[in-house]
DNA sequence: ATGAAAGCGCTAACAT
DNA sequence: ATGTTAGCGCTTTCAT
């Protein structure tokens, strides 16, 4: 009876919250009927449910979730570790990921990495730190050797997305870049352009090397040696795309067309040709890749490739529940990518 | 002896996780004087504080983060609520609450809110289950009366970022919308603009109320009556603002300025320009607010409000950090705006 | 400076 | 269908 003031009352600096045994105690049952009810667990008479129910929300009960963790031996914490070149990019991730964790009692950590040098050796502590149940982690740092092989070795659950399965069969989502950057040049070279120019993105990146690949390939099956001077180094970010872009397009001799490797750098690009007062599609054609948001909100808006990252992320979340609840891996799993025209590749200029 | 075996291997699949009392008898001390020295605590010789780290490395000890967090009582987890009208803005929401957190122990959890319905009423029970120790909210569902009382009663530790101090005074970080507003429409009438426009954002956002507020102040003041066609209902969304661009633009007594509630739906309002080949800033000049990352990746650059947003999240988890440590409340914090000039606006055309 | 014992609030295993 | 009894792995008194 004396306990019970403050506890009846609302939760917060008022009085304590109330635990499991104050429900148990005022509904007449005891600890183990309650915690039945609230994990909707079979074997209570629907009468003595209801009835917990109640006092429960009288008493503003709310399970203690550390005490579950520590009883369940699960967080039920997701880290997602991610490295900052494209916001809309960054955004889909997340947005993809926590579309698979509605409804499963799974929360998502953010954990953006500025500098790969800083997780190296640091992410199973980290991971540990936090009490995460497992991990998704992104390119480039997920095929960061060390970093890969401080995963593996800590037998934590982890998928990669966008991750290369050549460096570790471990999970990953990708889509086949190498396939979807010779469609993309293919497309333009089908313009009649010849001379194409390529801004890379960051090279411990598996996307950015495949999709190096595919242009080069496109180049040399319709014949073109592909030339050291028409393919810049970029950093997937805005600025890069940009300074590549005035690089690429100073010279007299400039390409025709210019494929970036996000969309992000093909914005700067097109920066550039702006600044440059130079007409796209007319004479110059600028394509990205990945059709993030982005794509759409630049003038002309962006042919590019849509690389599914909302479902990508979703997938590897999918894989990542599986192997936590059941321990079962799973190895590569690919999703089909799309050419998206729109107009900032045209014919070639004819002059 | 038998036991051995397992623990003093790695972790994972393979034995069990180390815990304080392994540690603890094969360092030959007790489980408190382990906790001291995992905790940083005083009162354990230097030589036994070392001899207890080495073993701790050895059995790859980590301490139990579930266990800690019901022991102390805390989760060490902040949640971060936002509704998602702009990559950018959101992304910025995130470093810069992550910045404050770094360092302290403190995670986030994130939130999207797609359908503020959805969380009404729902807010407090997602926070206990999640077991967060503070939030972090913004607009429009921060200044939702539902859920602003709902946090309210609940005690839990939380801050507004852009929340409406004159809803409730509860802790918020602003900046003075109305007087940025007024600032930069007074910088389009100075180009000599006369039929100036206005995307608004989201009407239940405190920040798009006050910026119409400032924008039609600087109408008056320059002498001009603010027209309602001239005032057009966005969302926050690129799409709303290409919309919104497309009917202010379409017919021939169009507007020679627009400004836009936030970047997103400035770079609409822009892409609606380049569909109708009105060029900017000669024939219409367009301008922003936020700075975001998007500002600049548009063309012409964005002249825009540059809102602290990365500032603010930091103040924001500053604030809460405050709170959930000491009790101490904040009230509202002001940062300061600035004027980004940039080539989107220019002098009002002649004809 | 160090340790023993008592929780923290829940779930799991095992009665009944 | 319901309850009892141990933990889960740590921190917190409070002794020593």
């Amino acid at each position: 009876m004396a306990k019970e003031a403050p506890i009846a009352g609302m939760t917060g600096k008022i009085g304590k919250r109330a635990t499991i045994r104050d429900v148990a105690k005022a509904a007449g049952v005891s600890i183990k009927t309650v915690s039945r009810v609230f994990n909707d667990e079979p074997n209570v008479r629907e009468e003595i449910r209801e009835k917990v129910r109640q006092v429960g929300q009288k008493l503003n009960y709310h399970p203690n979730v550390a005490a579950r963790n520590l009883a369940r031996r699960r967080s039920h914490l997701i880290g997602l570790f991610f490295e900052n070149p494209s916001p809309a990019y960054v955004t889909e991730l997340q947005m993809g990921a926590l579309k698979r964790l509605r409804g499963t009692g799974y929360r998502l950590l953010i954990f953006p990495v500025e500098d790969r040098a800083d997780i190296r050796g640091a992410m199973v502590s980290t991971v540990y730190a936090s009490g995460l149940d497992g991990v998704i982690v992104t390119p480039p740092m997920c095929d960061d050797p060390v970093i890969l092989e401080e995963l593996l070795s800590s037998h934590l659950p982890f998928v990669r997305v966008a991750g290369d399965s050549s460096i570790h069969s471990a999970g990953t989502v990708v889509i086949d870049d190498e396939a979807a950057a010779f469609d993309l040049a293919e497309y333009v070279l089908r313009l009649g352009h010849r001379r194409l120019a390529i801004v890379i993105g960051d090279e411990t990146h598996r996307s950015a090397r495949l999709r190096l690949k595919g242009f080069r390939r496109a180049l040399r099956t319709a014949g073109i040696e592909p030339q050291p001077a028409l393919e810049i180094q970029g950093a997937f970010t805005f600025q890069s795309g940009l300074e590549a872009g005035r690089r690429l397009l100073h010279h007299a001799n400039r390409p025709t067309a210019i494929l970036a490797s996000n969309d992000d750098m093909a914005a700067g690009v097109l920066q550039a040709a702006h600044e440059l007062r130079i007409p796209v599609p007319q004479k110059l054609s600028v394509v990205g890749f990945d059709d993030t948001a982005l794509a759409r909100m630049v003038w002309p808006q962006l042919t590019t490739i849509r690389q599914p990252i909302f479902e990508m992320a979703e997938r590897a979340a999918d894989i990542l529940l599986r192997q936590i609840e059941t321990g079962i891996t799973s190895e590569t799993a690919q999703l089909s990518y799309d050419l998206v025209i729109r107009s900032s590749a045209g014919e070639a200029p004819t002059s």
